[in-house]
DNA sequence: GATAAAACTTGACAGCGTCAAGATACATTC
DNA sequence: GAATGTATCTTGACGCTGTCAAGTTTTATC
């Protein structure tokens, strides 16, 4: 049992969770050192004793947001034995994590984090979310044909159509309603069947 | 001939391109109100007068935005007989202006202006830029088909497709060099051509 | 147990959005 | 053409932000 002392024990740990539940909570806006602060119960200052400033700090956070990112993926297209079955799966885990918490996706993609040696762990981590999909394209286009640069061209096009319309409901800009559709994995089902291979 | 004078004369306007001057030069994050006064040339408070309040001014800035995203559109498509190429046309268009001015098109599609109530001209606008895309898709698909919910569905993918491909280019995930490619009108080509009906 | 290092606090600074109060220019009316 | 009213713009201030400098407290090392 630990008491409350001067030395918090693990704070870096504690102000990710705390950025994660203001993110959540109140929005990508309302993401302020100081707020991260306040809300693990320390001085404003005390995150420079673990991060080197602001954005170090939001770089782990959006690292953590990948990580959740290829769980969602990854939980999705669990026990389906069909590879194409696979991706479609991916890409509704990707939505959904988009829509679930949508403060934290938009983070992840802002334009704080385009620099990939900045942030070497951060990079590492949205690499392997994107060679997750990657590799589910690659199985599933390698029975039929194997030109490299088509694999990797389809795959920045499923991404693509994925991750655009992840932003567009992310921001409002659609809704599943409007096509009939009562959630959002009917609507990514439906949006996915237009993306064909020749 | 007018002399610097207390009275700015068309103040409100040069606000607007002041704020576009900043977003060109130096970034989204450098877009703050007082940077916009400055750059025109007044007191910090002098925007008051014409906005209610920044994101007043912000929401004028990104009207004008989504004005610039048309014309891009309709000049790209200007000329074109086949209705199929007018589309594809418009696709590069629209992500062509997206890296011309990615900080622009940031605060277009941020998360500020996702309430259409809120700001009415700026929503107006916006839903123009949309319906360009939507008629052409309607008249792509009419020659072959008339399915209402299809055509709005069909229109999503479209968009998601290219404004997500326009997001990771903005964004930097991923550039047409990695493809072997030299422009990005060429990786839009390449990439559209996997959005097939049925 | 002394000393060094790490973790954390307090206090300060400039820049931010915004408000209140005042100064200036323009428009209208007589 | 002078007086008045209103729109436009400035100055000064507030609390917020990220960050720095200096000091305090805890832990680690010898």
């Amino acid at each position: 049992m630990k008491t409350k002392s001067y030395h918090h024990g693990n704070l870096k740990q504690a102000l990710v969770e705390a950025g994660l539940t203001i993110l959540e909570r109140d929005g990508l806006a309302a993401l302020t050192l100081r707020a991260v602060a306040r809300e693990a119960g320390v001085s404003q200052t005390a995150p420079y004793s673990h991060f080197t400033d602001k954005r170090a700090l939001l770089a782990t956070i959006a690292q953590e947001g990948f990580q959740r990112l290829i769980d969602y993926m990854s939980c999705a297209a669990k026990d389906l034995p069909h590879e194409n079955a696979r991706l479609v799966a991916m890409a509704k885990g990707y939505v959904r994590f988009a829509t679930d918490q949508p403060a934290l996706f938009r983070l992840m993609f802002g334009p704080e984090f385009n620099d990939p040696s900045e942030f070497v762990e951060l990079s590492t981590t949205s690499a392997n979310s994107y060679k997750m999909i990657l590799d589910s394209v690659r199985r599933n286009i390698e029975i039929k044909d194997g030109d490299q640069n088509q694999t990797g061209l389809f795959t920045l096009a499923a991404w693509s159509t994925v991750h655009g319309l992840a932003c567009l409901l992310v921001d409002e800009r659609t809704k599943p309603e409007v096509f009939h559709l009562r959630d959002i994995d009917s609507l990514v089902d439906k949006v996915v069947r237009f993306l064909k291979l020749e």
